[in-house]
DNA sequence: AGTGCCGATGTCAGTCACTGACAACAGGAG
DNA sequence: CTCCTGTTGTCAGTGACTGACATCGGCACT
């Protein structure tokens, strides 16, 4: 039902990201990927406030998927134990999307204006964390560090899987955090 | 002997905070930055790559003395305890330039481009981090893990000393090591 | 002094991201 | 058949940048 609504915003993400992988994201411009969908630019812009959107519409998919998970964690775990539990919890998401997620991922690497896009929906899943784990009862400043902290290790682990599926997502997962641990252990004083 | 050379871009970058603070970030023209300083928009672009970076030219001043810290930090430091030394030896440099940074975040807070250079330019220290690590004969994966984590705490300590100076910086810095020992240790099965 | 070089700036034209205003058009509800 | 609403096209305009070229004020070398 949204298939068909949501038709033109499909493949203007599509044809967007084909267009970049050839040309470049600089090398494209907003009226080439509307030219190849058969739309004009205004309409582009209707369907994203700006270009580099375009690529970041499942931003909201996985914040749905970890807010909804840190809800749904056991209640006697902390605040860090919750996260590395969400974390877990959507791994099959991540898997399942690997084939769209990892030729992007690549893109946005190489492309520093995405690339900061990309830091900035880091940074509002974080906030998102940070409400999650609020509502838990964590006190504010410990709920955004604990956030924080957990974010750089998951983001860690998926880059490195990203990157290189050798071992797989939740193997990247484990280690991560089990390093997370010693890391901080061994500068415990 | 750099006074008379960059003078411009000195008034450039004063011209813009004040503009910025006055009309705000978006309803300022580069040319009116320019204009206020007697030169015109193509010289503000010949000192500035783009409109954001004239808030941003103090970071290689940071990460220039992160880096430095980080090679003079006691060998017998782990890599997470190197950074919190560092980040530690750092605090001077911080504090003298509250008055001026203290503003500057205040503005790139509830400026949304603004916040995503920003992130950006945290991005870039941490990846110095992770190579300044490295010349210690720290492994990539785990500089990068450290990195990641120590700059969670550090920008968490710094952001919340910026809105609020009551415990001073070192206080954060040190509550905060500490509580992100405390989350982590907690996490630790 | 004269000459030549160089770095910083001005000028100008052009591209492209993005926006507001208004018109056109299609399908659905009444 | 008509009204309503949501999507798109059209057009004009602003502002961030960029490349090319001219200018100008030292500064060095002779």
């Amino acid at each position: 039902m949204d298939r068909l609504e949501d038709d033109v915003r499909v493949r203007l993400r599509q044809a967007a990201m084909a267009l970049f992988e050839e040309r470049g994201y600089e090398r494209t411009t907003a009226a080439a990927i509307a030219a190849r969908v058969g739309v004009t630019e205004r309409t582009f812009f209707r369907h994203f406030p700006d270009k580099r959107e375009v690529l970041f519409d499942g931003e909201a998919v996985l914040r749905t998927a970890l807010t909804a998970a840190i809800a749904e964690a056991p209640g006697a775990l902390g605040p860090l134990a919750t996260l590395f539990w969400s974390f877990r919890s959507i791994r099959p998401l991540l898997e399942n999307n690997r084939h769209y997620s990892e030729p992007r991922h690549a893109l946005i690497a190489r492309t520093p204006p995405l690339y900061e896009r990309e830091l900035a929906k880091t940074a509002a899943l974080t906030d998102a964390l940070v409400d999650a784990l609020r509502l838990r009862g964590v006190a504010d400043l410990r709920a955004a560090l604990a956030a924080r902290t957990g974010m750089a290790a998951f983001g860690h682990a998926v880059i490195a899987w990203l990157e290189d599926p050798e071992p797989g997502l939740g193997e990247r997962l484990e280690r991560t955090f089990a390093e997370t641990v010693a890391l901080v252990a061994e500068a415990g004083h």
